[in-house]
DNA sequence: TCTGGGGTCCTAGGACCC
DNA sequence: TCTGGGGTCCTAGGACCC
């Protein structure tokens, strides 16, 4: 913890709300709600005149539509409008300090003591007073609300504590006498299930859960958040104002209007969803390692199904193609009504290097395929096969495929056929771009 | 007309490796 | 042929945030 509030936390009210009431004068002072204004949506923003009724973000329109009067507007999201607004506000704060870490479009952090600023209680609160009028004199008269104190917990916090258009600056020493008397739900990380179970223990208040001991904390949360409650309670906090962080995944997700158990239609849905992630990857430069689809059932149950490639990849096709095989193991006959497709383990190089001119010459892959089908005691049908070089294939290779010989590097089969589980991965090691067969393959699968 | 879409981080178990 | 601990990777699920 610093010894002088120098970290800020700036937050724009009610943003895509704002936006709205300022693009459209008739909806100013008025109730307005902005998120999915179709059957499954969700509030976005809703107007502080909406908030007065009860609308709340993350609550279902319908809902919202049951609790706020005639008149009130219901619209939905225009991203570019916000977008626009965004760059004029993150534009601003970059020339109060060259640290600002963006936390959302509308949200962001600023580390004072990397600009040169009175980082004095008096000082920085000159310098919030400023960034807020700036801020409202350059996006049209959104407001924003301003904290600032010497932990990103206090700055967030206090934000929050003074808005709409508030400013809270919370002087170095007085961290605890501020945190105390709020409600656990205040701290970040502390949502429904957390508060609930602390409810249960007799912890209300954020004092009352800094006399938690710390192994109790662990008991009820486990290691991490246990611990990071017990710090975040006592306002230990040391998380340094970062600007750039990587992408760790790209996904896409769609909830249908109505549940959908068409086979035919999933896999069109699934393929558009492969497209959005391919091309966002491809448009950042990136290709990922791990394919996951994601299935909600109509009873809201959610799982997911993901594999891990050897390789990279930012192929919308190849991408469809490996959904389409996860989606192929989950029963969908009642109808879902989400289906979505995500990219883990990012990289930042393109995978079509790895098979460039460098790589060692590249066996006939259909003839190891067709060579591996002949000795398959049962009718096979290769779905997929890839060539990979430079591995260091040994005999005593083991694990759910199996290995011959060694050598150049591997062809990975994958089969489907009628006694064999969809999607076993067969390797075959490769010499000198022939393939190397030792033993008969065992097609049992393991339990 | 119950519950969006884009993310992050964590946990736990099993496989595998040394 | 009996026993083991640590580390990493993968998969699935869950809490949480904006």
């Amino acid at each position: 913890m610093r010894r002088e509030p120098s970290i800020l936390h700036v937050d724009l009210d009610a943003m895509f709300a704002a936006v709205e009431q300022r693009d459209k004068v008739s909806l100013r002072g008025r109730p307005v709600i902005v998120g999915g204004v179709a059957g499954r949506g969700v509030v976005a923003t809703a107007s502080y005149e909406a908030r007065a009724f009860g609308a709340r973000s993350a609550m279902p329109t319908a809902e919202a539509r049951r609790r706020c009067p005639p008149g009130t507007t219901f619209l939905a999201p225009r991203f570019g409008a916000y977008r626009r607004t965004s760059e004029v506000f993150m534009a601003l704060l970059a020339e109060v300090s060259p640290v600002v870490e963006q936390v959302s479009i509308d949200e962001a952090y600023l580390d004072l003591a990397a600009g040169d600023h009175d980082l004095s209680a008096a000082g920085v609160t000159a310098v919030a007073r400023r960034l807020k009028a700036a801020v409202a004199e350059a996006t049209g008269g959104i407001t924003g609300s301003v904290g600032a104190a010497s932990s990103k917990l206090l700055a967030k916090i206090g934000s929050d504590l003074r808005k709409p258009d508030g400013l809270l600056v919370v002087a170095a020493g007085e961290e605890r006498t501020v945190l105390h008397p709020l409600p656990v739900s205040r701290l970040p990380g502390v949502g429904p299930t957390t508060e609930e179970r602390l409810r249960r223990a007799q912890v209300h208040t954020v004092g009352q859960l800094a006399a938690v001991p710390l192994p109790d904390l662990i008991e009820w949360f486990g290691q991490a958040h246990g611990a990071g409650l017990y710090r975040l309670a006592r306002a230990d906090d040391d998380r340094a104002v970062v600007t750039e962080r990587e992408a760790k995944s790209v996904s896409a997700e769609e909830t249908f209007d109505v549940d959908v158990a068409d086979r035919g239609r999933l896999t069109r849905e699934l393929d558009l969803l492969a497209a959005r992630v391919g091309g966002r990857l491809r448009t950042a430069g990136i290709s990922g390692r791990t394919v996951t689809v994601k299935i909600r059932h109509h009873d809201f149950t959610t799982i997911t199904r993901s594999l891990t490639r050897d390789q990279p990849t930012d192929d919308p096709r190849l991408l469809a193609e490996l959904a389409r095989r996860l989606l192929a193991d989950v029963d969908t006959s009642a109808g879902i009504r989400l289906l979505g497709v995500g990219m883990t383990t990012l990289t930042d190089f393109a995978q079509d290097d790895l098979f460039s001119s460098s790589s060692p010459a590249a066996p006939d892959v259909d003839a190891v395929v067709a060579e591996a089908a002949e000795v398959a005691p049962e009718p096979v049908e290769p779905v997929s096969a890839q060539w990979r070089p430079g591995q260091d294939v040994r005999h005593d290779d083991h694990g759910p495929g199996w290995v011959w010989g060694s050598g150049l590097g591997r062809v990975t089969v994958r089969f489907e056929g009628p006694a064999t589980p969809p999607g076993p991965v067969r390797t075959f090691a490769v010499d000198d771009a022939k393939l190397h067969p030792a033993e008969p393959p065992d097609w049992t699968v393991p339990a």
